[in-house]
RNA sequence: GUGGCUGUAGCUCACCAGGUAGAGCACCGGAUUGUGGCUCCGGAGGUAGUGGGUUCGAGACCCAUCAGCCACCCCA
């Protein structure tokens, strides 16, 4: 047991799981690219006010779960607990939306929360956000993104979208008041956490877990009585937009999202592979932000994936990625070593898409040919005391049944190119 | 923040009215000395999460603490 753990809830991702990570990354890399996303980097920490402003002051984020400081001044400085707030903020600050934006950025956040599957306290997103197309096309086009990067990821399968509109503030408003005129009437009969989010977050009842709490719910006012006309245009034109494209989607009049800023539509991709913490990305539109931040009023839609909840994901559906080199060199002596090692650097220039790995730290031929075997390379390559006087390579295949093989110099970079057009086929 | 379960080698686990620890896998080495994967042999590795307490004696019992898991809560 070493001296020194990682903090609670934040995790090591070892050598033998970035592999996936990186798939991961990639693959949204690629799709984001190809629907015209660029990245945008902002910092972990902002000031405390920002988040408290976009979040909402009586949302748990910002009541009890973001990792505040004072700073050497004296302000409030908090670690982004969400990626949406200071997005807006640098949009706003440098004029990004002065027309359409489509960006987008991966990285930690952190939420103090009791951890548990599926929830840490440091945790990586996969945030989009667009900024300046008011209509549903715009929400259409970050659900189909998401279910391109879901198929490439090859668990489109496992996943189901659900999908709500919560309309305009004003009619929020005027929902929110009758549904908690209605649940004060049975105020006694509510479980425990809701009778406390009657005051603060009342919308939240709806996504409840208690069965009393649901039963209650069944007669209680729906938002759809409430909805604008436009948030319902708007949510009609969206849901032909997917029907059109084939995505289906759960229709969940009580899907509420957590976060304040939201207005018309919200959704959350959920799969029921992962236990309690099911939401695997959430999103909607936020409208009113940019406004309420000092920026042109500008209409806004985005998403965040959580990382670690689709690395879990795949875990469990066993899709993983593994790194191993094309190639993996032995020697014999001090001597074959140092030729072996100028060979190893010729061959990374001219064949820059083959993984080399020289064994280091001498050793038999038999210890390295285990190493070699456990690096998952699809061949060993020899330098000897026999090659050292033909000029020659060895190659022994590790993966494949086939013979070993003794190449002169030539023959071996034409061995190589085709094993490098081989391994980029993929 | 609340509740339940758990904490023994790198990993998965076992033993034991309480008498100072074992297995499998992994790791290292070897099976007539230039070749891995299978098999066989050998080896290294644990102050039993940490700190107290009960006891002649505790990994086993009690308390605290830390951490993990599951659920609530919350959300990605």
């Amino acid at each position: 047991m070493s001296q020194y753990r990682a903090i609670r809830g934040m995790v090591d991702v070892l050598p033998d799981e970035t592999p996936l990570w990186q798939m991961l990354e990639q693959t949204a890399r690629d799709v984001l690219a190809a629907h015209g996303y660029a990245e945008i980097r902002t910092p972990i920490v902002e000031s405390t006010e920002l988040f408290a402003r976009s979040i909402g002051e009586v949302t748990d984020i910002v009541e009890k779960e973001m990792y505040s400081f004072p700073d050497r001044n004296d302000d409030s400085l908090s670690l982004r607990p969400e990626g949406t707030a200071s997005t807006v903020r640098a949009a706003v600050q440098h004029n990004l939306i002065q027309s359409p934006q489509r960006v987008w950025y991966m990285g930690p956040m952190f939420r103090y929360e009791r951890p548990q599957k599926g929830r840490q306290r440091q945790f990586h997103q996969l945030g989009v956000e667009t900024f300046g197309v008011a209509g549903p096309e715009q929400d259409a086009e970050l659900l189909l993104m998401c279910r391109q990067w879901w198929t490439r990821l090859g668990i489109n399968d496992v996943l189901t979208l659900e999908l709500n509109t919560i309309g305009s503030p004003e009619a929020r408003a005027s929902y929110k008041a009758a549904l908690t005129d209605y649940l004060r009437d049975h105020f006694d009969s509510l479980d425990e956490d809701s009778q406390r989010r009657l005051d603060t977050n009342p919308l939240r009842i709806l996504d409840s877990k208690s069965v009393t709490t649901q039963a209650i719910l069944d007669d209680a006012p729906s938002m759809a009585e409430y909805l604008d006309e436009e948030s319902q245009r708007h949510h009609e034109r969206l849901c032909q937009l997917l029907d059109m494209a084939g995505l289906t989607y759960t229709s969940n009049p009580r899907l509420v999202r957590g976060l304040d800023y939201y207005n018309k539509t919200v959704f959350e991709w959920t799969t029921d592979k992962l236990g309690a913490q099911a939401t695997v990305c959430g999103g909607g539109r936020y409208d009113m932000m940019v406004g309420q931040f000092g920026g042109k009023a500008t209409p806004a839609s985005g998403f965040a994936a959580g990382l670690e909840r689709l690395v879990l994901l795949m875990q469990t559906l066993n899709l993983d990625a593994i790194a191993a080199p094309d190639l993996y060199i032995v020697s014999s002596d001090e001597n074959a070593f140092g030729q072996a090692m100028l060979e190893a650097d010729r061959i990374r220039v001219e064949f820059p898409g083959l993984g080399v790995v020289q064994h280091l730290g001498g050793g038999s031929f038999k210890s390295q040919f285990k190493r070699a075997d456990k690096s998952g390379a699809a061949w060993a390559m020899v330098f000897g005391a026999e090659e050292m006087v033909s000029g020659k390579v060895t190659l022994k295949a590790l993966r494949a049944n086939e013979e070993q093989m003794t190449l002169s110099r030539e023959e071996l970079d034409v061995f190589l190119g085709q094993l490098e057009q081989l391994t980029n086929e993929y």
